[in-house]
DNA sequence: CGAATCGTTGAAAGCAGTCAACTAGGGTGG
DNA sequence: CCACCCTAGTTGACTGCTTTCAACGATTCG
């Protein structure tokens, strides 16, 4: 069974049986749930808000897939690029201090979030500690002193709608990047 | 630019301006490296040992897949098996320990490379301790002292052909996982 | 009000990182 | 042939960032 989410916001994650839990993404409408392929669900799902999903089934999707080269071809992007994005948290979670990893977080998130109208300085977070902190393989501890450090720099405020973040924001970013491709 | 590897071990690896690396996964013959969609590189490669590759150009690569849908729905399939591979890698970086990490790895890279024959006891590593590092988020001592560590306990053996698994390999996996599907 | 959940803060511990010395192979050139 | 160098890997001592443990504050809800 596949699901594409229409509203709300979604967690995907990963949990050992002694507890342990890596957030592997969130799902914004718009992505999907499961793949066509498989009746294994990749990883588990729990709604952050008020979460629609349109429910299909595996096989008319596939023939629908079949008959439909296009969508085919756009899921096929989407996937490559989740790929991509996966790569780039793998960076993250394996080489980045935990200031460097909220500071991309915040970064990407409201790239993602708020792609209705322009970047606001206004970053809202659904999610609660944990799942950031389970997001950046990190504990709530951790998450909370990076924040409260960030307030005390004067580079975010936090407000009930979110975090508020100042100018400063467009400075040399703390997590930067540059790929040697060879 | 699209390559498919048809000989040998490719490194794909992701790395920041101070030189902290992340390897990002090893490609086998049969992977795809780049998409089709888009002229940037998700990240780079360097070849472990001799490696061919077959070059796809982009656009007539397009233009097959999309006369053959058959072969465009097994890249999708293909790219969200690795991303699901991806987001298992991200639970090793984020939430296991030193040991964990190079159990898992030994483990997942037997099967991926050992696909011919039965699963070897002998493992071969044709990459770098600092490749290993790398693509778990470690640095090349703590590898050093978590093979010494398992050699003491008999649990492998180092040889020049690769890592010797004694049997008590089949036993509680380092790392166990269960997902709890909601 | 009391209970429960979520988040913050402080002190101490621990796992992996850093720094450094050392060993082992492999290639080069005198 | 062997001294030399260079790289890969190992080992040890110490440091430090993050975790752990614990107490406290804020908010919500019955």
């Amino acid at each position: 069974m596949v699901y594409m989410v229409t509203h709300g916001t979604a967690c995907l994650y990963k949990m050992l049986t002694d507890g342990r839990r890596q957030v592997v993404g969130f799902a914004l409408p718009g992505d999907f749930l499961g793949s066509p392929f498989s009746d294994r669900y990749p990883c588990s799902v729990y709604a952050i808000n008020e979460v629609t999903v349109r429910q299909l089934l595996r096989g008319p999707f596939l023939t629908f897939l079949r008959a439909h080269p296009k969508s085919l071809s756009l899921m096929l992007e989407a996937a490559l690029q989740e790929k991509t994005a996966a790569h780039d948290h793998m960076l993250l979670l394996g080489r980045g201090t935990a200031e460097e990893k909220f500071a991309e977080f915040i970064i990407s998130w409201r790239a993602r979030a708020g792609r209705r109208g322009a970047l606001a300085n206004l970053v809202p977070l659904p999610m609660s500690r944990r799942d950031v902190a389970d997001f950046l393989g990190l504990t709530i501890e951790t998450v909370s002193r990076v924040v409260t450090k960030l307030e005390r720099e004067n580079v975010l405020r936090v407000t009930p709608e979110g975090l508020q973040l100042m100018g400063s924001t467009e400075r040399p970013l703390l997590f930067e990047r540059s790929y040697k491709v060879t």
